[in-house]
This record gives structure tokens, sequence and C-alpha cells, in this order.
RNA sequence: GCCUCGAUGGCGGAAUUGGUAGACGCGCUGGAUUCAAAAUCCAGUUUUCGCAAGGAAGUGUGGGUUCGAUUCCCACUCGAGGUACCA
């Protein structure tokens, strides 16, 4: 009986597809009895975008990594979730639907189609009855709803949740906005309840929409008038755009933004409660970038303007405000206009111009060059009352703080390197700091000097006592900054979720869930419109009927009952936002979850995916539950217990040098294609006086081109290797080359020649991402072909520390291949499947139980890899004993089953049991099996190992001193010397120091 | 620049609280079986000296703590990922 892991594993895929062996209950909804009284767990992956080149041997490593452990749980009797979907709206597809016409579902489906035969060959446990598509109208229907539930809301920093508008209404009618603290736009007009209610209904609308947590406002982005789109910063190139090179301006367009900057406090302090691993949780919190300072208004001495304005500025060191010496405004800083005098204006302008022509990407990457230039008006300075002159300059953000700042030559380096180009004055208020070469920023360790009443203050206590100033004089107040910024919601794209909106007099409208999904219509192009409307302008039949309640053709848009519909779509992390919550209750047409089905499930206990999302969609994600935590809709506001970010697995590419060589201009390579065996390219290019002098007759032998060697005229010849890669697939465990399979590859190789060695061609290899231009992709369906599922999941997680990045390499998936073989051969004699029912020896019993305890607590920390190898010792060591029982496999069956559920499966069959392991209990580990009465104790001379002795445990340290003392290789290595002294761990390890 | 992670044989990696460095697998070497190959099995495999017994060195580098350091501390080098005029 030979282990046909083809059979095996296609039998039992189907086995489980046809039972639903993983269906999860919803005990409530289901009414079956055993699952309401399990506990429940729920096991997530990141689901996947489905692309068009198909998964590679890298991406299943988290799923396997998953279904290991809830196929574990399960044994555990827990009642376990694990879903899997697919985050189905994208760009490629868009794209090649711009190439080809073909409508993005039809390649979005047949993608999906493909992801799913490759996740089924891999026998995964997902219960696919729960499964959600993003691009799916039955999904996207309650993103669509989510996103109307933000724009209802407002957040109402006193209660600090998130209200329904309903609330913030109530407030303005009987009190007006002056004491409303909310997170909204900055600059809200201050009014009364008699005024609100004077309101026309437009103004009232305007102003709503400043507190809503989704809103529209001009938001300054890409636009490549080229292309007709918007582009994102890793789109553009040295300012132009990456695909065609056209320009790219900074322009202002009305889009949706989401407020996730009212829960900037929450995400940071959430971060606390949860088990996620601690290099995400800092780059969300540098992300977020909570700084605490103090807001400070300089006023703007009145020249010709004759008016008095405020310049507001934002610092985080308001102790070094007798340091200023000038302050600072961002090109698009609004009072730049306003303030500049006369003699300045033209040379202002000049230099605004210059950069709003330069993306913002272009003036980060270039931080070395200072430029900026003079307004000509001055500032006060609220304490010392100096006059401070105001410039401007591009160092400045407008998008952070105030967009303006105070310059503190001498202890920011930025504002010195401005002050040194530009000849501006550097106050040192460091007592006994030389600022002569740069700012003293270290914060901790400086006394604050010349500034009046700070005198001889550190750090905290100038702080402490200069906002005190600040706000009892009323220049300002303390106040917590955050670098996040709201998040834009708008993108010009076809394939992605429609919004749910239309426009009535230009004000944004919501369309009511019982209309909803709003689904995406068609359209003939994929591309912006000629006039620079996104793609949805395309289409025809896309206007709201308020009467009918129905998307309708745009000819009948009258502005009265009919209005036109949104036009952007939804960004890539719409859809993966809340769908986590949506398998819980895939198919409530009624509500996005049941109040049932979120109360059982709660939330993600083991979510796992990897870190490049660290600041995208885990972030949004965790926004959007504390959202529907406040409105009451989900009962905890962190989704995910646990997070493990899994590595990335690289590819082992392979490559064949060419030799090019030849004198002056002269090139041999004109006439041939030589590649050549690495070690002999290697001592080429290393030795080439000895290859020339000794070993070129041994090349030549083989081939007759090294003429180039023969010459004197050595200064004219050159030669040179270029590597090239060549298919991994060519290329075997030892390195070597299938020279036929690469003559046969490209046509430009049929007639190459090689130099080889021994025979061989010897290929370079070199790790790198796996890539279909690198040739190093490894197809998983290919590795279930030739060694099976099981062997494929084992080898995974075999490879390494999961949260670790490694290598693939397909040769070393032998090994685990015939570990599965030499399991199987436990459990058979004489070619027949049999087990003896005879009572397991101590130390059979033993070799169990210290592989249950070993597994049990490899796969509690996630430590996959080293259960592989304890899995491989127990087959080795009960294959030495040649084990054949019962209480010994049967067990040994279960434990396996969560790596490699087929052969597992089969072989518990075999056991004469009739129902699937997959819920059988796991095997409880007892320690009595351990126990052991000796101990084969290393003995070390300075902590050197020499020799080792074997003892009993259970006699004193001093009954083993003198075991040890008494021992002859003792005396040996003392060589007569007394030893200083013994030291004597019990049960671990004795060391004689002397 | 800043933040984070990492560095152990030819390769992937192991060593749970400081206690036998190199488990397990790949590859390699030799052998058995075979007409041959595949498959399987056995032995060896950190480097170095030695016929061997045995010795010496050894976890990126340099220090330190300790009876004992891959593990803890300090300084540095290299690599990977993230992020960046954030006031």
């Amino acid at each position: 009986m030979e282990y046909n892991f083809r059979k095996i594993e296609a039998d039992w895929q189907k086995y489980w597809a046809e039972n639903q062996t993983f269906k999860a209950e919803n005990p409530a909804l289901s009414g079956v009895e055993g699952n309401s009284t399990k506990p429940k767990y729920y096991v997530l992956d990141m689901f996947p975008y489905p692309s068009g080149a198909g998964l590679h041997v890298g991406h299943p490593l988290g799923y396997i990594a998953s279904d290991i452990y809830a196929r574990y749980k399960r044994h555990k009797g827990f009642n376990v979730l694990h879903p899997q979907g697919y985050d189905s709206f994208g760009l490629p597809a868009e794209q090649y639907a711009i190439q080809t016409g073909q409508h993005p579902a039809i390649t979005t489906e047949e993608n999906i189609k493909t992801y799913r035969k490759q996740l089924d060959k891999i026998g995964f446990s997902f219960d696919w009855s729960r499964e959600v598509r993003t691009s799916d109208p039955n999904y996207y229907k309650w993103t669509q709803w989510i996103f109307t539930q933000l724009f209802n809301s407002w957040y109402n920093k006193t209660t600090d949740k998130a209200e329904d508008i309903s609330t913030l209404i109530a407030i303005f009618s009987s009190e007006g906005n002056s004491e409303v603290k909310a997170a909204c736009d900055a600059d809200i007009e201050k009014f009364s309840s008699e005024e609100w209610k004077n309101f026309s209904e437009e103004k009232q609308q305007k102003i709503l929409l400043q507190y809503r947590l989704t809103f529209l406002s001009e938001t300054e982005v890409n636009w490549c008038p080229g292309l007709g789109t918007v582009l994102a910063n890793d789109e553009i190139v040295n300012g132009v755009s990456e695909r065609g090179g056209h320009q790219v301006i900074r322009k202002k367009m009305m889009q949706w933004s989401t407020r996730i900057t009212a829960y900037a406090q929450r995400l940071l302090d959430g971060l606390a409660k949860i088990d996620w691993p601690q290099p995400l949780k800092d780059s969300q919190t540098y992300w977020i970038g909570r700084s605490e300072g103090a807001m400070v208004s300089f006023d703007v001495i009145a020249s010709e303007t004759k008016q008095s304005h405020k310049i507001e500025v934002f610092t985080t060191r308001p102790d070094t405000i007798f340091g200023v010496s000038f302050m600072t405004l961002a090109p698009e800083h609004d009072l730049v206009s306003i303030i500049t005098t006369p003699e300045q204006k033209e040379t202002v302008e000049a230099y605004v111009k210059a950069t709003a022509k330069r993306s913002e990407l272009e003036r980060m990457a270039d931080v070395k060059t200072i430029s900026g230039v003079f307004t000509g008006a001055y500032a006060l300075h609220p304490f010392s009352g100096k006059k401070v002159p105001i410039w401007i300059g591009d160092y400045v953000l407008a998008g952070y703080g105030t967009g303006a700042v105070m310059a503190v030559p001498c202890g920011d380096q930025r504002d010195y390197d401005f002050a040194k180009h530009f000849n501006l004055e550097i106050p040192n208020i460091f007592e006994g700091i030389d600022i002569s070469e740069g700012a003293y920023a270290d914060k901790e360790n400086s006394v604050i000097t010349n500034s009046d009443f700070l005198n001889g203050l550190p750090y905290k206590k100038a702080l402490k006592r200069i906002i005190h100033e600040i706000e009892q004089e009323g220049f300002g107040y303390g106040k917590v900054n955050y670098r996040m910024r709201d998040a834009v919601f708008s993108r010009q794209r076809y394939w992605g979720e429609p919004f749910p909106v239309y426009y009535k007099n230009g004000l944004p409208q919501m369309i009511d869930l019982k209309q909803l999904p709003i689904v995406l219509p068609e359209v003939e192009k994929y591309l912006p419109t000629e006039d620079g409307k996104p793609p949805l302008g395309n289409a025809t039949i896309w206007a709201w009927d308020t009467i009918k309640l129905e998307v309708v053709s745009n000819q009948l848009i009258d502005n009265k009952t009919v209005f036109p519909l949104e036009l952007n779509t939804m960004p890539g992390w719409a859809g993966s936002s809340s769908y986590f919550n949506r398998y819980m209750d895939p198919e409530n047409t009624e509500e996005f979850v049941s109040k049932e089905a979120v109360n059982y499930w709660q939330d993600v206990d083991l979510y796992i995916g990897g870190s490049e999302h660290a600041t995208g969609h885990l972030l949004y994600s965790r926004f959007w539950q504390k959202f529907l935590f406040d409105k009451g809709l989900v009962p905890v506001d962190e989704y995910a217990k646990k997070l493990i970010n899994q590595g990335m697995i690289t590819g082992t590419s392979a490559y064949v040098y060419r030799w090019e060589f030849g004198k002056g201009n002269d090139s041999e390579m004109a006439k041939k294609t030589i590649f050549v065996s690495k070690p002999i390219m290697e001592r080429i290019t290393k030795e080439r006086s000895t290859i020339e002098h000794t070993d070129k007759k041994v090349i030549s032998d083989q081939v007759d081109l090294l003429t180039f060697c023969d010459t004197n005229s050595s200064e004219k010849e050159w030669s040179s290797f270029t590597p090239i890669h060549a298919d991994v697939s060519f290329v075997n465990a030892s390195d070597e080359l299938d020279i036929e399979a690469f003559k046969n590859w490209r046509t430009e190789y049929k007639d190459a020649e090689f130099i080889l060695e021994d025979g061989k061609y010897i290929c370079g290899r070199e790790v790198e991402k796996m890539s279909k231009s690198k040739y190093n992709v490894v197809n998983p369906d290919q590795i279930c072909e030739e060694y099976g599922a099981d062997s494929l999941r084992m080898f995974e997680m075999f490879l390494g520390p999961l949260e670790q990045s490694k290598p693939w390499k397909t040769s070393g998936i032998s090994g685990v291949l015939s570990f599965l073989k030499k399991l199987w051969k436990l459990y058979i004699v004489e070619n027949k499947f049999s087990v003896s029912d005879e009572e397991p020896s101590k130390e059979e019993f033993k070799i169990l139980h210290k592989t249950i305890k070993k597994v049990e607590e490899d796969i509690e920390n996630f430590s996959f890899n080293t259960s592989v190898s304890t899995f491989m010792i127990a087959v080795n060591e009960l294959t030495a004993l040649k084990c054949n029982k019962r209480a010994i496999l049967e067990p040994m069956a279960i434990l396996l089953e969560p790596y490699a559920p087929h052969i597992s499966e089969e072989l518990w069959k075999n056991l004469r049991h009739t129902t699937s392991i997959s819920a059988v209990d796991f095997p409880v580990f007892e320690p009595k099996y351990l126990v052991e009465s000796m101990k084969e104790y290393p003995v070390s001379f300075n902590g050197k190992m020499r020799f080792k002795i074997a003892l009993p445990l259970d006699i004193s340290v001093k009954e083993i001193e003198d075991a040890v003392m008494a021992h002859e290789k003792t005396q040996e290595q003392l060589k007569g010397r007394e030893p200083k002294k013994v030291i004597i761990v019990p049960g671990k390890i004795i060391n004689i120091v002397g």
C-alpha cells in the first residue's frame, strides 16, 4: 500500500465539500444544539485581491498558519469561524478593462475562479458558505450603508463618541454652536439658536457638512491633465506620471473625506489593549503622530494694510518662545497675499508660483535646497514685544499644524539652516550651550536663559510655566496636535463602490437603506471623460429619481425630482474596513449583521496578514469599528484581539552567466552566445592571471574559444559576464542547469554554447522577491501535483518562523514528503493497513507524550516550524522502535491533522473510524510518561563541556559532587589541581572552576 | 535622518526562564540494494590540527557582567522593512 497522496487528497477535499465539514453555525439561528454550548473562536485571514497572475507559493503561508490554528481549536472543542472571501474591487481589473474593453466584473469572476481552485487544492478548512466579495452588490450595499451612517453622524468631544446628527441639530436649535465641542472643520462661524433657525435649509446643510464624519471638502490632489485622473504619490516619478510621463500639477478638488482624526486619541489608546506586533503598533503610533504643545497667536504689525491680522502657530516647544527671531509661513498660507508689502509683492508671487509647480513629493525629497522670501511684514512677539520679520518658505507645509511656524533657530535645525542661509538673527536661549555649529534640540538637558521669566528653568518647568502664561495673557492655549490627516475617500475610478449619493442644489443627499445597493452603472469607456470627469461620467443611466426611488437615465435630470448621482467611487479600503463583521452573518439582507450573530462571535480572536497594511487597512478598519461601536452596532471597539504578520516568502532566482569578450570594439559575442558555469566564471573574473597561465588548458580542452587568453596585447582585451535569469524549474537542488530545457526555452538560446565543469553547468543563486520577471515564481498547484498538499503545508511551515521572511527552495520539500511516507509506513504491516492493540512500551508512550506536549506548546506559540521537526523526530524514533500500536498511532494522527489534514483523515478512516478526524478531541498530555529517574549530566570545566556522567536525579548536591570528583576524567582534567569552585545545578549541569 | 526588525555550518533554520551550540530538513561524501535509473536504507558531514585517541577555535565586530553568554548590558558594522522638512 503506497502513500497515494493524489487520490487521498482529492477524496478528502471532495468529502469536506460534500459534508460541509467546516461550516460554522450561528447557534441562535441554526438551532444546532451542540454548537451553542461550545465557546466561539474566530480565525481570520486578510482576504486576497484576486489578481490575474494567480497564487504563488508565497501567498498561502498565512492561510496555512491560520488553518492549522483553526483546526487545532476545533480539536480543542471550539466552535470555529474560519471564513474566506475576496477584496475584489481594485485597479488591475480596471486597467485591464481600459486596455481590452473587458468588463472588470468578468475579469474578477475569472480570477476568483482560479483562486478558488488553487485554494481548494491546499485543503483549507474555510467555511465557504460565508464567502464575501467586496464587488458583489449584496456586499457593497452595506459598505454604502456604513458610509451613510458616517454621513449622518458627528463626533461629540464631550461624550467622546460619535452621535447621530439629530443630536447636533437639537443643540443648534436650543443654544447655537458656540458651546459645542466637536471634531469638525476649522473656522466654523459662530451662531445662536435664533440665527440657526433663521438660516435657509441650504445654509443649515452646509454648516452640518462641516461636522459630519464624512464630508465634502476642497482637497489638494495630484492632478494629471494628460491622463485625466488623480494620481497617488507613488504613481508620480520625478514630477511626472509614472505611466506616460505626463505633467502633474497640484489642484484643489471637491472630494469626500472621512473624519478619522476625530478618533486619533482613541486609535492611539486602543493599541494598549490589543495583542498586535509591537513594530506594527509603533508605526500606527508614529502615523497618528500625537504631539503636545501650544497654539500661539502672533499679531501682524499693521502697516499699509491697516487691518490687524493674527498668525496662529502650533509649537511643541513654547518654552523656546524667547528664541523666536522670525516667522515662516507656508507659500499656500492664506495670509501670504494679504500681509505682503507692495515692495515685496512681485518676489513673493513669483516664489509662490514656483513652489506650486513642484509636487509635494518633490518638495519633500529635496530637503537640502533652502528657499524662501521675505514678505516685508513683521509680527509682534507677544512677550518681548520685538519686531519679528515674516518670511515664507517651502520647508513649512500647509497641511500640518497651522501652516505657519514661529522660527527658533537656536533650537530647530531647519530654522537654523534657514536663518544661516538668509543671514537672520540666531539668539541663544540655552544656558551653556554652544550653537555656533547647529541648533540644540535636546530638550531633556536644557536650561533656558535670556528668556525673562523663564530664565533658569529646565525644560519641563519652563513648558508648564509658559503655557500657563500664554493662556493667562490670552495669546493662545495648550494643545495636542496629530500628524494624521483626514482620509480622502473619493477616487476617480470605475471599479469601486459607487456612493449612495445624489446632488440637490449642489448639496449631497444620502439614499436610504431601502434603496441600496446603488449598483455600479454600465459605461462604454472606463477612462475619465473628455471634460475631466471620473469614469462614471460616461454612464448614461446615472441619475436619481426621488419619486420612483430608482436610478434613471441622465436625460431625465431636471433638478426638481431627478438629480445627478455622485461620479466618484470609494477607495480600496472601503470594502475591507468591516468585512470581518459581515462574515458573522453574510446572508442577512435586513441588517449589516444581526445582534445575535455579532453578540455571539464578538470579534476576531486571531487575525493573520501582511504588515504592509499597518497604516492602511489596519488603521481604517479600527476606525470604522470604533464608529460602529459608538453607534451600538457592534459590541467591542477593537475587532481583532491578536494579530500576526506573516513574513514574505521570497524566491530563489537562478542565474546563468553570459560571457562576452573581445579586443577593442570587436566582440566575439556577435557570433556566439556562451554561458559559463558559475565556478569557472568566478575563477576567470577573480583570478584572471591564474587562469591565463595555468587553467587555460583545462578550459580550452572543452571549447576552442580561449584564443582570447593567448593574446599578448593584454591592454586591449576585455571580457565581461552578464548574469541572466534562468527559469527556476530548469535548476535542480545542486544548482545544476538542465541544459536541454534551457535551450528549448527561448529561440535565442537554441544554439548557445556552454562552458561546463565535470560535465555540469552550475547556476548562481540569488534570493529575490518572487516575480514573473525574475522567473522564480513557484506555483502551488504544481507543488500539490508533485508532492501533495500535505507536503506543501508542512514544508511552508518548516521553512522557518511564521513572522520571518524566508526564501523558497523547492528542493527542500522532498524532506517532508519522505517524512509523510515514513509516517504512513508505521500503519502498514505486510503491505496492508493494520495496527496492533498491544499495550505500548514506556518508551513509546514517552515519545507520544513528548510530542503532544511540544506540538501543543508550539501551536499555542505559533511556532509551527519547530513542531514539524518534532513530528519528524517522533516518526524517526517510532520507526526505529518498529512501533505499530494503535494507542500510539491513533493520537499521532490527531496531532498531525492541523498540519497534514488529508493523510490524517485517511489514516483515521483506516483505523476504522467512520467520521471526520477534524472534530475529535486533541490528545491530552500526561506528565507521568516523561518522568525520569536518571540524568546524563554534562560536566564542564571553566564553562567548557568535557564529558558526561549519568547520575540518579534524586540524589543530593553533595552526592553529585562526590560522584563527579571521584570520576577518573575529572582527575584527568584537573591534573592534580584543586578546583576553586564546583557549581552544581541539579537536573541541569555541573561546572568545575579551577 | 528617524523608527522597527534581524545577523548562528555550503543552505533554511533549532537551542522555552543564562546551563551540552548547530536539533530537524536540504545539499554534499561514502556505502548497501538494482542490469540500470528512480525509490528506499545505512554511515559521515561547523572549521581546524591529528592515522586515531584527543586537542584548539567558533553564534556579525569590539568590550562588559557571570562559575557559565547565541541568550543580559554598552559601543559599533552590515542587511531588510517602514517613514520622513510634522514645527
